[in-house]
DNA sequence: GGATAAATGATTGACTTCAATCATATCACC
DNA sequence: GGTGATATGATTGAAGTCAATCATTTATCC
């Protein structure tokens, strides 16, 4: 039988709410939570991922927090490509007791998962990122602070005037920071809070570690984050032939060799 | 053939950090990464669910962050039971435009849950808890504020000195707190650090509300929140006369209607 | 109000997952 | 070094999952 559109749309809002709240959840749990019977409800769950709402898994399906999380992380296969490389080469800089920050973006995440494999002792690891603390909350022996702020719609980022303010509160050894593009002016970024925070991580931190790859080189964005002149270390998988060709000079020393 | 046990326990733990990097894997993609056969994944799995170190579903696994925060919702079925009345009654402060503070524990969860169902517009919601944000993140219309912290080992709760700063700077119109244990003195909770974050709330806060229900009566814990004198509303599901058998004596008012 | 389109549940067959069993290889212990 | 214990992969049958199809009911549109 037919049942009324708004109907239907509830219901399928509600789907995605239960597995919002409990992350994942069986076919026949949601039947019977959704009183449907089980081709209604993978009917729903075929179109609520069609959306991107879900994430469909053989027997069940994923609410939108994991399928988030999860197809960031698919984007990074694990230690491989230029991201993996950048990620060795942060990680190299990181002595045992020190304080890290890992600001957003996937680079962060990969130097997190690089952390997992060789943890020096004692670290304290100071982020923004939410999205971080899954895989860094459980590191033993670590640990971790998280900035306050508000929480970024869609994202999983903190970020406005508290998160500058606690950032202003903390000692920090080595942080790690990425952009969104680099031009021969310097690097970019999109939004003036991400800009205003990561200036308040350099101000606190003893050194600023920038991280971009090769997709970044020649682009721009609608905020200016920093000059040249003023960055100390830059990781990446760029040559400095290409950085020449793109019209950028680096003072020697500045790119951190090994991971080219 | 058989193995070094070794090899065996780093395979396993390989595995848990797979699924913690991952969120969720289907046991093809777990034979794939750990180069073992199906078998042998699936009796991995057998095993680390059986140390609750991981979630099995049909056809794959969950992480243990997953893990946690799923048995920590199966624990409350929606909207019934004490804490769900509890949850509609604190729900029922909550007027358009405030600034509401929720603390940690389940209380805090059931209230998340409902404000799903009934949100009114323009809310702000403070929080130490990162559990709530996977419920409260995505809610449209409404601004979440995390507080900065340490980030405590096996549960996703911000606490420290840095969390106590960053609620001194908050407006709160009514902030909703839970405690461990009630006894004739008043209201207990475990950790000096909860206590000290659950005083600064209550300072910022023009009301404070305390959510405890029927199973906290009688339990005392090892440190002091609060005495009865000082408590202004307290939302539970337990009597009156239950309180004056208890020996403690409510001034009139202080117990919200509405959900015993 | 009638025609059309849409949603539903049941059924089917192909495919997948799962636990149990078994033979084999090799680690661990004495 | 011999013996027992244990990890492994292959196999198998039972149970579960899935997409497609179909008849039925009913909302939506004109």
């Amino acid at each position: 039988m037919r049942v009324p559109k708004q109907v239907v749309e509830a219901r399928r809002s509600r789907l995605t709410e239960l597995l919002l709240e409990r992350g994942y959840l069986p076919i026949s749990e949601l039947c019977e939570e959704l009183g449907v019977s089980e081709a209604t409800a993978r009917r729903d769950l075929s179109v609520l991922e069609g959306e991107e709402r879900i994430t469909r898994t053989y027997g069940g399906a994923l609410g939108e927090f994991n399928a988030k999380f999860t197809s960031f992380r698919e984007r990074l296969r694990h230690g491989t490509g230029a991201k993996g490389a950048i990620a060795r080469a942060a990680v190299s800089l990181i002595k045992p007791g020190m304080r890290v920050y890992l600001d957003a973006g996937t680079t962060a995440f990969a130097i997190a998962s690089e952390l997992r494999r060789h943890l020096p002792e004692r670290l304290t690891i100071i982020t923004n990122n939410l999205a971080l603390l899954e895989t860094l909350g459980s590191l033993p022996g670590a640990k971790t602070i998280l900035l306050g702020g508000q929480l970024l719609e869609r994202q999983s980022v903190l970020l406005g005037d508290e998160a500058v303010r606690a950032v202003g509160a903390q000692e920090i050894d080595v942080a790690f920071l990425s952009a969104q593009g680099m031009t021969e002016n310097g690097l970019w970024n999109s939004q003036r809070d991400i800009i205003r925070l990561q200036q308040g991580v350099m101000k606190r931190a003893a050194r600023s570690c920038f991280c971009l790859d090769r997709s970044k080189l020649g682009k721009a964005a609608p905020e200016h984050l920093i000059t040249w002149a003023r960055i100390r270390t830059l990781i990446s998988d760029i040559t400095l032939p290409e950085f020449r060709q793109a019209g950028i000079t680096l003072k020697p020393g500045v790119l951190l060799p090994g991971c080219v």
